[in-house]
DNA sequence: GCCAGTTACGAAGGAGCCCATCATTAGTAG
DNA sequence: CTACTAATGATGGGCTCCTTCGTAACTGGC
């Protein structure tokens, strides 16, 4: 009846296991000691230093210099390899290509950002991030083969493969193989995914949605989107368009902020881009116009945003992208709207990782992919550090 | 940076690892030997054999007679004790009571109905749950102690505590202490859950949206709702409102089944509870003010699924309820309207389980929760079968 | 400079779980 | 009655984990 199939453990799963969660445990903290690291996993001490022997042996973790200073004998202290293989995270938006590497812990080493148009020619806006990740290769005086894996995350509908299904934000994107093109570019793991996903992973892996189960992403900025997190895990649904609530012609989410650039407070003149952080601007100076072509925004996106609150019911709301700036005048009257269809309303709060959001996502992505990969998937042991984790593969991942 | 904690394995957890994947392979099953077993578990078959020992030992499996006919030596069979211990199911609906009575195995064993009105008092309609479970009992000729579990499947809104939240479909339920209620009724485990959620898991676990990992289900009756199965698990949401899309008044779902009851060819004096059905009917003979009356039921039902299709992105979309009897009238115009605006519109199926839903998946529920209580949580050995697996507990499951 | 106190290390012994192997057993087929 | 088949049961070995205990390294007081 239940349908997950009956999964038995060998021995050494016992140890993958154990593994991993020293790793986990490692990563991203400062170099622990034996003790500290035995209470963490739950192991006990001798069983502990095996796994770490095991560690330091495939060049996963090494040990460094003890620290003095304290009582008693100096405890041996441990450290995540961090800096054993580099990852990239690259943003791929109407208006500019920003590319961030990071190391095993998802440190940002160098961060480089390209500006393209709309219309950018497809072959064009690749080259712009061939040379966008060849800048941050540059800076951190990296090559290409230390790299190994990179997510690329993009405005519009991403399916399975890694394809862009559909986008209306880029000029000629949809249809494009943007897994195969990127795959020919870096000898390592690719993966693609939507914009908004990621940063609502980066957001719960490091951000203000940290420790919650269920978050709701909304990216308000030019474009309207969202990104869900369901149950501690990316919820990029069957077909990878969850969360694609503006094909729904009633949510008005394709308009995007039109109803801030159309405000008839703008003055003539005023380029497009910069349309509407001006009614932002204006609207908390008390503007009433302005005020109102806020109303009308928030309306529009809290309708959306209650659709999809309504369906997940999650514990948190977070309002990101470039308006996120704005909170100050945006989170009331989103609240307010969200309270009155909620029977209890969703807590908000506003994106702190602001522009990087979506390359900190990607980062986070490439990092669990390379977990789950960290053990051979087929019970094998595993993997020594100083080889690549995969072959070059073309395909996104699946799960 | 991940969020989940690192779990360090002992030794004995492999065992019971092991031993829950050997009744999941048993359970639903016709007695297995121990040669496949082995095959379904990936272990070994003298291991297979000392987790079946222990399993046997505890009282939750038995050894069968062995068939003969074959060639060679008889293997041994084993079968799960699924008649070791019983759940209950029920249904509280706005006009009945309906309680099941199913083994470990969730093979229904008894049934009983009570009708009772929207506007019952609360105290009889507990009494009407009371003579439910009574009747179910003495048709099994089992009593209370006999049950493992108890799971009570409602309208409305149910906290993560088990109390109506909200309920408009009955009269003064909200506020209810439901789960406090029937644990004073029950000497055992007591689940509530919203209806519409334990008719998705129903048929995901045993219906027609088996094996999705995503599913939308949709009731469709005198009131409409919705359940998610996301990610291969039922999804209540932090405050358990999943799915409650009737409160974005938008969505017209809370009006039910007004566009049908309300519609001109119900002749005039028809019972309220017969006219959507009627209308359904003459709908489906090619009446158009019918016809009519059925796209316009249709347009409010697709409205929402399309809200909660494109948050979540399903592989399916399953249509229960009472008019899903209907549905070759129903299906048509919903799948058209949805693939209005999905991008890959999700596969549209018929629930099979019809009037049972909610009491299967009210049985199913139970069980998993049983089945996660197997073995100790705090790393304990597996329970003993005769005794009862829980005290009397009164708040739901958490996850 | 020495000694007690503190903390961590490392080795040894033991238990649990799993696996591979092989002789044995209980059937069927002729 | 014999040959064949397929499952059983027992043995031995390997791996992982745990507990226990003696030893090592460093601090602080005399």
């Amino acid at each position: 009846m239940s349908n997950p199939p009956p999964s038995g453990g060998d021995l050494s799963r016992l140890r993958q296991l154990n593994s991993l969660a020293a790793i986990r445990a490692l990563r991203g903290a400062e170099p622990l000691t034996l003790s500290v690291l035995a209470e963490r996993t739950g192991l006990s001490r001798p069983s502990t230093k095996d796994v770490m022997d095991e560690l330091v042996g495939l060049g996963w973790v090494e040990e460094v210099a003890p620290v003095g200073g304290t009582m008693g004998r100096p405890a041996r202290r441990y450290r995540f390899r961090a800096d054993g293989g580099h990852v990239v995270g690259i943003d791929i938006g109407a208006h500019k290509v920003l590319a961030a590497l990071a190391d095993l812990d998802g440190n940002v080493l160098a961060e480089t950002r390209h500006t393209v148009d709309p219309d950018t020619p497809t072959e064009a806006r690749l080259d712009a991030i061939d040379k966008a990740v060849s800048g941050c290769l540059a800076l951190a005086g990296l090559t290409r083969e230390d790299l190994w894996a990179v997510t690329a995350g993009t405005t519009g509908l991403v399916d399975p493969k890694g394809r862009i299904a559909l986008s209306t934000a880029i000029l000629n994107w949809s249809g494009v193989d943007l897994a195969g093109r990127l795959a020919r570019m870096f000898p390592c793991r690719v993966l693609v995914e939507n914009d908004s996903k990621l940063a609502a992973l980066a957001e719960w892996q490091r951000g203000v949605a940290r420790g919650a189960s269920d978050v709701l992403f909304l990216h308000a900025g030019r474009r309207t989107g969202a990104g869900l997190i369901v149950d501690g895990k990316l919820h990029r649904g069957f077909a990878g368009s969850a969360g694609e609530i503006s094909l729904l012609p009633l949510s008005q989410w394709s308009a995007g902020s039109a109803p801030l650039d159309d405000s008839p407070v703008v003055p003539k003149g005023t380029p497009p881009q910069d349309a509407a952080r001006y009614v932002l601007s204006a609207a908390r100076d008390g503007n009433s116009a302005a005020m109102e072509s806020v109303e009308r925004y928030v309306e529009v996106l809290a309708l959306g945003a209650a659709m999809m609150v309504l369906t997940v019911d999650p514990e948190l709301v977070i309002l990101g992208g470039s308006f996120s700036r704005a909170a100050d005048v945006l989170l009331p009257p989103l609240r307010r709207r969200l309270a009155e269809v909620c029977m209890r309303p969703p807590e908000l709060r506003t994106s702190t990782l602001g522009d990087e959001c979506v390359v900190l996502g990607g980062i986070g992505l490439a990092i669990n992919h390379l977990d789950s990969r960290l053990f051979g998937a087929e019970g094998g042991s595993a993997t020594p550090l100083p080889q690549h984790a995969d072959a070059k593969v073309t395909s996104i991942a699946s799960r």
